[in-house]
RNA sequence: GGUGUCAUAGCUCAGUUGGUAGAGCAAAGGACUGAAAAUCCUUGUGUCCCCGGUUCGAUUCCUGGUGACACCA
């Protein structure tokens, strides 16, 4: 079984291109978005539209509820699982995102590190809020001086959780981490869409402008009760709730959606970068990437 | 045509009692291991509109020019 990762950045084209490469491949979808995952999210997650859901079969999309926990490390097990048994149906399978963690999760994984206990995290969020981040930073420093040490100092949710995790398990966080490539039972091709950087800002640009014509204000307007869900705290939703609070007036949270969302295109570019592995194409070349995926799908079980 | 105000970073503007300048926004670079569309870090040389004058020294003061805006004819 081979498996075919299609990603990029936000808005270069990877859902309308997924549709044909999945028919070639004779392949379900797999999203590998984090926020497409769950429901009720739709418009503001540019999700895959009810014609495009029913054309190929997906899966992950639109599957949990907005309060339910969610992570990488349980995306990597949920993924294998449903790999496992797709494998004995299909020689190829697709894979869509662009969530940068969630795609390493799927070809490298995710080192062995305990859950988190429900009451510790309560717990160091409050002490976060009332203590501050100098006491905990002086907390891992004692428990963890190797992570302290190579630790982002200034990012309070790098220091508490890694405190978590000492807390959870009585063992540092640093003996976990042993950031090991895990082998898969199956090969990974990396497919990478790339734009002009121009031409992806001004898609970016006008897809929020869609966004709001398609009703993205009432969409948040229903959410806004769940707002402190960790589930919206996602761009195209965090700046309506400011706008439906009166903190900011539609033009304003319109303009930060498109910043926000620029933002976001150019940290998924960053990170891409670093991963050898990808081919890239751009998405105007479809022959190229059906020539590449011709050549490349499996044909023999 | 006359009078006045303004001309500084991609944009909006501060500022320099004369010693070559800084905010916001935009933009750029980076980190990332169970919340990742999250979270965190870093980055400002620009003919201070142009020609000339005064001065040791002008983006700052003065003459003239150009442009924008306002008011008066």
């Amino acid at each position: 079984m081979k498996l075919f990762v299609l990603l990029g950045p936000t808005a270069v084209g990877k859902t309308t291109l997924s549709l044909k490469v999945a028919k070639l491949l004779g392949s379900p979808i797999i999203n590998c978005d984090s926020r497409q995952i769950y429901k009720d999210m739709s418009i503001g997650t540019a999700a895959p539209t009810k014609e495009q859901l029913n054309e190929v079969k997906h899966y992950f999309v639109k599957m949990l509820n907005l309060q339910d926990y969610y992570s990488a490390a349980q995306y990597e097990a949920d993924i294998l699982q449903l790999l496992n048994q797709l494998q004995h149906t299909h020689n190829n399978i697709l894979l869509s995102g662009g969530s940068m963690m969630y795609i390493d999760a799927i070809c490298n994984g995710i080192d062995d590190i305990p859950n988190v206990d429900a009451e510790i995290r309560k717990e160091l969020k409050e002490r976060l809020q009332t203590e501050g981040l100098e006491t905990l930073r002086h907390e891992l420093k004692l428990l963890d001086p190797e992570y302290y040490s190579i630790a982002d100092l200034k990012n309070p949710k790098r220091i508490v959780h890694a405190l978590e995790i000492c807390y959870t398990s009585g063992k540092p966080y640093s003996s976990f981490r042993v950031n090991k490539k895990k082998e898969r039972p199956f090969q990974i091709i990396k497919i990478g869409l790339k734009r002009e950087r121009e031409n992806l800002f001004e898609r970016i640009n006008t897809r929020v402008d869609m966004m709001i014509e398609e009703g993205l204000v009432d969409e948040a307007e229903r959410l806004y009760p769940y707002r402190h869900l960790n589930a919206l705290n996602t761009v195209g939703y965090k700046e309506i709730f400011h706008y439906i609070d009166h903190s900011w007036d539609l033009n304003f949270a319109i303009e930060k959606i498109k910043k926000n969302t620029r933002d976001y295109a150019k940290k998924q570019m960053t990170w891409f970068a670093h991963d050898s592995e990808i081919r890239w194409f751009s998405p105007e070349n479809e022959t190229e990437i059906i020539n590449f995926i011709a050549e490349h799908k499996q044909t023999t079980p």
